[in-house]
DNA sequence: GATAGATCCTTGAACTTTCAACCTTCTTCG
DNA sequence: CGAAGAAGGTTGAAAGTTCAAGGATCTATC
């Protein structure tokens, strides 16, 4: 193998502070959710994706896909989920290898509750400490970013 | 509690985007990591810290502070490093309540081995899909972001 | 020079995630 | 039709992380 690129200290810089910073907000929104809905960030993304789909319903695959989760991490979490009785599972019958997952009432409620709180942490931990310019900026990078790291992904909401 | 500011659609877009493309970014240097050295991303992180270190030892007090681990999350991942022989940790003759974690010849040549796929990995998923442009914007971003989120912490290399 | 409190680190249990193996159902095609 | 393979999900075990509690050692203060 051939001496690769190494980061220079600019590179350096950016990819740390990148690393840390994003780790942190990472944290501080698990702790958020786990505080005031009693469960993982992760968690509460697939509750709200469901929240916003038609009839409050998806495939497995499609929150899978939606919320970029491994099956079985999906298959995990909506085990734990249903235990709480915020989810439902049941076959599609149209194609017995689906499995459809439904928000019930009681996760709706679990999603409205803790929505304000998770908003309020997102904006205080990061739009708040951004200028305008620099929120733009980011937009476009990370739609750039994400284009290139799952060109064949749903993209977020309507472009 | 008042109605709180809701995110407009651009800053959901841009909040998704940030969220997927930063799981999606760490995700495969956990894989790459995985793959090429055995470990996930937060341990190879450890041992680089070390690895930078004079005597390629700190405290663990000061890891966990330079990686912005939780003194539990780098206790256990100590132990594990030091199960393979990569870590040694002693306690430190001048304050006994410390613990001095140093890199070992061969967790030396872990470092070492890992570090070109690494850097090609966070060079191929993050830098060659931006602009010098948008590079630079990352870095002031996400700098003024550690800032915010941790105005004490240590910041990434001399600024 | 004691003792209260702070600092530093570890531990065990509960929970989450990953990995590989597996089961079903659907589709394709001879 | 019937077998082979693809697609959709699940499972159990191993590994990693969090949380609350606790054991040492040091510092300050009386």
């Amino acid at each position: 193998m051939t001496e690769p690129r190494w980061l220079n200290e600019e590179e350096q810089r950016t990819w740390r502070a990148f690393l840390w910073a994003s780790q942190l907000l990472h944290d501080s929104l698990d702790r958020q959710l786990q505080r005031d809905a009693g469960i993982p960030h992760a968690y509460y993304v697939i509750l709200a994706m469901l929240s916003e789909a038609s009839d409050r319903s998806l495939t497995m695959s499609q929150v899978a896909e939606i919320a970029r989760l491994s099956p079985s991490r999906l298959s995990h979490a909506a085990a734990r989920l249903e235990d709480k009785g915020w989810v439902a599972r049941r076959r599609n019958p149209e194609d017995g290898r689906q499995i459809i997952a439904t928000l019930t009432d009681a996760g709706l409620a679990v999603v409205t509750g803790a929505a304000p709180g998770h908003v309020a942490q997102v904006r205080g931990a990061l739009f708040d400490a951004l200028t305008p310019d620099q929120i733009r900026q980011l937009g476009e990078i990370f739609g750039t970013l994400l284009e290139h790291l799952d060109p064949d992904g749903e993209l977020t909401p309507e472009p």
